[in-house]
RNA sequence: GCCCAUGUGGCGGAAUUGGUAGACGCAGCAGACUCAAAAUCUGCCAUUCGCAAGGGUGUGAAGGUUCGAUUCCUUUCGUGGGCACCA
């Protein structure tokens, strides 16, 4: 009998979504579990081989857990709002819902084929009204609510108009409070909600009267057309996730993340510490006010070295001190600057631009005049839009001093060579009045508490993590259920929820770079917000949903999160390190402090898998023929470099046949080989369908089966770690399989399997076995388990053994990677019920114990030979038996040793 | 530019806390079985010197700590991911 995987996966598969093998009760006597995936954006190209590394990792953890008798949450659905299918629509005039859902059709269709055990009865689709009904809903919670600093959480909106109406706020009085006009109390109100609108720039393209995504600006143009694109100020909602930066930074400490991660979290937050200073700059009209420019430093005790500040160039005062002299040059650079991305700007930084502005500020501590400058390198978003800039200490600000002359002044002595900055903190300080002699690390604390006494600044924490923008002048995402009067925004009533999305036939945007909406009539008299949330929204909150999906009173019953709780494993890319990450721990934090939910972390384990790469190949056409060469030939000739499917090449030897049956074009094409081959060019990059380097997981399924895919994708290396896609190889884990039925069954005999005692070597090798996966499937060390497999499976095959209580363990250590060949061989030994609820073999250390060790012995660190030594052999008999060792004879010479090493059951090593 | 990760045979990778570098698999080579092929099985497989025994070198590069470094430290180069409107 042979291993036929596409009978047997077939007819599993079917078994278990019969019985319904894998749904999940909220009511269980047996300790919840819940392991989630980051779930997926059908996008139109289909799963590729990249997106099941993690499925396939975290469908062996929920098994692998339901095995040791938990009740395993473990749901799947779509992140089905996006921009990709709104492009689609424009393109195609094809509606974003009828694309979804053909897109999740066959996204759950390539999802069945490799046998997960997802309970689909759970699944959601943020762009269901079902869904995205509770998005808003939660949307109006943060509306509703604002963060009250004194108990360091979010609270009802309700308790602060209380206090305004009572005390009234920071700059009015209680009087004054009930004295201001609606519009002004609500603009006041809105500066405290945790979701608000206020004006941000977007990258605004006039040509497409559009505004667009990053993606969709390329070097400053938009990537259809190639038009110019410049920053415009727009009004949008924005999620105040800055009031929760430090309950953020807190509780990465109570989450199991990997440091890495925490760290890029940390950074992203980006807390400093310094403080906020004023700099007076004298009008020149001869008005008696002067303005005042704040700026932000984390380095006060460096004031005596400042030569000029900076402003960005979209600070408010730019225009006002700008002198007339300078006022032409000031523009010119401003309009350079509005065609700059914040990446461009910062990035740059060899080339170096800047602006003076003519004026000059006072520096409060010994009255030197300072020349005020605008460069691009100074971003308006964070801090207060303006530095003091110090050269001796700072390297871009003395490349910034050296490239525009400025004179620099040295308050380092001999720490500060002219040459480059010293950013270092433990210099002594000279030339610096009241700072004289103190190292720069301790004079910070000096200078504060000098600047807040002179009542010139105070003491700020700075954070570099701004508040999150969340609308899109977009069609496909959740509607705001929101409308506008008179300049107030108003909330609808929850029980209107949801507020869906209106059909649409075209869409463009409206007009002003409004989204969609603002084109359809009735929307428009709704007073209806326009824009529209962003991809970002419906995916705060999911992990939620799938505890209670089908709730129609609540986003998720109260009871049953108490239930489940936070997510015990989270599986899912880097890429997601700061953005999705952050969102989704800010929604919880504001549902715990609002009472909806009891914890306030959402993810308490999370296990990063790592990209997998195509592998692009590339063939070179001769320019302006139909005639390609070779790799290795191709520098003799001008060519192009074209993208070719993977498909066609065998490593990197081009099918020249199947290349010139691919496209019409390419019909004719002749080919400049090299000995008698056509060799491609290779490079490693992202997986994607125009690079022509997808492969596609139902091609291998097909060939290979589910169970041998399964394996092979976690057999590649560490979970956590990228590597391009490789299909060679995949036949190992194939012949692994084989060799694994051939314990049960001959292909000529039938059964072979037995159930004759086991002996104590076979024992050993089975609980060998059960010690490894169990602690590899613990730590998602998926690759060494498979390796594992196979030593295990090449051991008994060598063994002869065919016994049923070997291998019916064996069997239910492989359920979770190769579930259908499992199940399937679990049956064939006479088992009724199905294996997915087996009892976890129970590992025994009696069967590993050895008496001896064959112990490595080096001289002077190199090894030279190994003594088998018992185990229970102290220091003085090791070191006789070594010393007595003909090879450690040879290579002591006749001299006795400096020092002999001995680490028990390790190794020794002597010192000559 | 900044942040994070990463670099080991022809290839994917393994190596517990600093303790035998190259497990397992792919590819390759030689052989067995076969009319032949497939499948399967056996052996070899970092590099270099050597008939062999045995020795030298070797974990991106350069230094350092240590009896001992793929592992820890410093510097440096390459590659991948993220950088706020892709998801």
């Amino acid at each position: 009998m042979e291993y036929n995987f596409i009978e047997i996966e077939k007819k599993w598969q079917n078994n278990w979504k019969a019985s319904k093998a894998y749904q999940v009760s909220n009511d269980s006597s047996k300790p919840p579990f819940y392991v989630l995936d980051m779930f997926p954006y059908p996008s139109g190209a289909g799963l590729h081989v990249g997106h099941p590394l993690g499925y396939i990792a975290s469908d062996i953890y929920s098994r692998y857990k339901r095995l040791k008798g938990f009740n395993v949450l473990h749901p799947m659905g779509f992140d089905s709002f996006g921009l990709p299918a709104e492009q689609y629509a424009i393109e195609t005039g094809q509606h974003p819902a009828a694309t979804t859902q053909k897109n999740i059709a066959t996204f759950k269709d390539q999802l069945d084929k490799i046998g997960f055990c997802y309970d689909w009865s759970r699944e959601i689709r943020t762009s269901e009204p079902d869904y995205y009904r509770w998005t808003q809903w939660i949307f109006l919670q943060l509306f509703k609510s604002w963060f009250n600093p004194q108990s360091n959480k979010a609270e009802s909106i309700q308790t602060l108009i209380q206090q305004f109406e009572t005390s009234g706020g920071d700059d009015f009085s209680a009087e004054d409070w009930k004295s201001f006009s609606k519009n002004k109390q609500q603009d006041i109100l809105m500066q405290h909600r945790l979701a608000f609108s206020a004006f941000g720039e977007v990258n605004w393209c006039e040509a497409l009267g559009t505004v667009l995504a990053n993606d969709e600006v390329v070097n400053g143009v938009s990537e259809r057309g190639g038009h110019p694109v410049i920053k415009k100020k727009m009004r949008q909602w924005y999620l105040r996730i800055t009031d929760y930066a430090d309950r953020l930074l807190e509780g990465l400490n109570t989450v199991d993340f990997s440091d890495s991660m925490k760290e890029m979290q940390r950074n992203w937050i980006g807390k400093s510490e310094g403080c906020e200073m004023d700099f007076e700059v004298p009008n020149q009209t001869g008005n008696n006010d002067a303005f005042k420019i704040k700026v932000y430093t984390t380095r006060p005790d460096t004031i005596f070295g400042v030569d000029f500040l900076v402003l960005a160039p979209e600070h408010d005062l730019v225009n006002q001190i700008t002198t007339e002299a300078q006022r032409g040059s000031i523009n010119e650079y401003l309009t350079y600057v509005k065609s700059r991305s914040d990446r461009e700007r910062m990035a740059e930084v060899k080339q170096i631009t800047g602006c003076f502005t003519g004026a000059f500020a006072i520096n409060p501590f010994n009255g030197k005049q300072i020349p005020i400058w605008i460069a691009e390198y100074v971003l308006a978003g964070y801090g207060t839009g303006a530095i003091m800039a110090v050269p001796c200490g700072d390297q871009r600000d003395f490349l910034f001093a050296q490239h525009f002359e400025i004179p620099i002044t040295n308050i380092i002595g001999n720490h500060f060579d002219g040459t480059q900055a010293n950013p270092t903190k433990d210099a002594t300080l000279q030339a610096s009045d009241f700072l004289n002699g103190l190292l720069m690390k301790n004079a910070i604390k000096v200078a504060i508490e000098k600047i807040e006494s002179l009542g010139i600044g105070k003491r700020k924490v700075n954070f570099k993590m701004r508040d999150a923008g969340f609308s899109r002048q977009r069609y496909w995402g959740e509607p705001f259920p929101i409308r506008w009067e008179d300049g107030i925004a108003i909330a609808s009533e929850e029980t209107q929820l949801p507020l869906e999305l209106p059909h649409v036939e075209k869409y463009g945007p409206g007009p002003e770079g409004e989204g969609p909406l603002a084109n359809i009539e009735s929307w428009k008299n709704e007073k209806f917000e326009t824009s529209t949330m962003p991809g970002y929204a419906g995916s705060s909150w999911y992990f939620l949903r799938y505890m209670d999906p089908t709730n129609s009173s609540t986003f998720c019953d109260k009871k049953v999160s108490d239930y489940w709780g936070q997510v015990n494993v989270y599986i899912g890319g880097t890429e997601h390190a700061v953005g999705h990450l952050l969102y989704s721990r800010m929604w919880t934090k504001v549902l715990f402090d609002l009472g909806y939910i009891g914890f306030d972390e959402p993810f308490k384990r999370l296990v990063n898998q790592g990209m997998i790469q195509g592998s692009s190949r590339f063939v070179y056409r001769i320019k302006g023929t139909n005639e390609f060469v070779s790799f290795g030939l191709k520098d003799n000739y001008e060519t192009d470099e074209l993208h070719v499917d993977v498909n066609f090449v065998d490593g990197i030897e081009l099918n020249t046949a199947a290349f010139s049956n691919w496209k019409p074009d390419y019909a004719n094409a002749r080919f400049i080989l090299e000995e008698g081959k056509y060799l491609c060019g290779v490079e490693v990059e992202k997986m994607s369908k125009s690079k022509f380097n997808t492969v596609n997981p139902d091609d291998l399924v097909l060939k290979y089966g589910a169970d041998t895919f399964r394996m092979y994708e976690m057999f590649l290396g560490p979970i956590e770690q990228s590597k391009p896609w490789d299909t060679k190889g995949i036949e190992g884990v194939h012949r692994f399989l084989r060799k694994l039925w051939r314990l049960f069954n001959d292909d000529v005999k039938g059964k072979v399997w037995n159930e004759e005692n086991a002996t104590d070597a076979e024992l050993k090798i089975l609980h060998r076995t059960i010690k490894k996966i169990e602690s590899d499937t613990e730590n998602f060390s998926y690759n060494t388990a498979v390796s594992a497999f196979m030593v295990c499976v090449n051991e008994l095959s060598d063994l002869k053994c065919h016994k049923k209580t070997i291998l019916e363990n064996l069997l239910i250590l492989l359920m979770p990677y190769a579930p259908h060949i499992s199940e399937e061989l679990w049956h064939q030994l006479g088992h009724a019920t199905s294996i997915l609820d087996a009892a976890y073999p129970k590992f025994e250390a009696s069967y590993l114990v050895e008496s001896s060790k064959s112990y490595p012995i080096s001289i002077n660190g190199k090894l030279r030979t190994n003594i088998e030594i018992s185990l229970a052999a102290e220091q003085s008999e090791v070191e006789q038996i070594v010393l007595s060792n003909e090879v450690v004879q040879k290579w002591l010479e006749g001299n006795a040793p400096k020092k002999i090493i001995f680490v028990k059951g390790k190794m020794v090593n002597v010192v000559v």
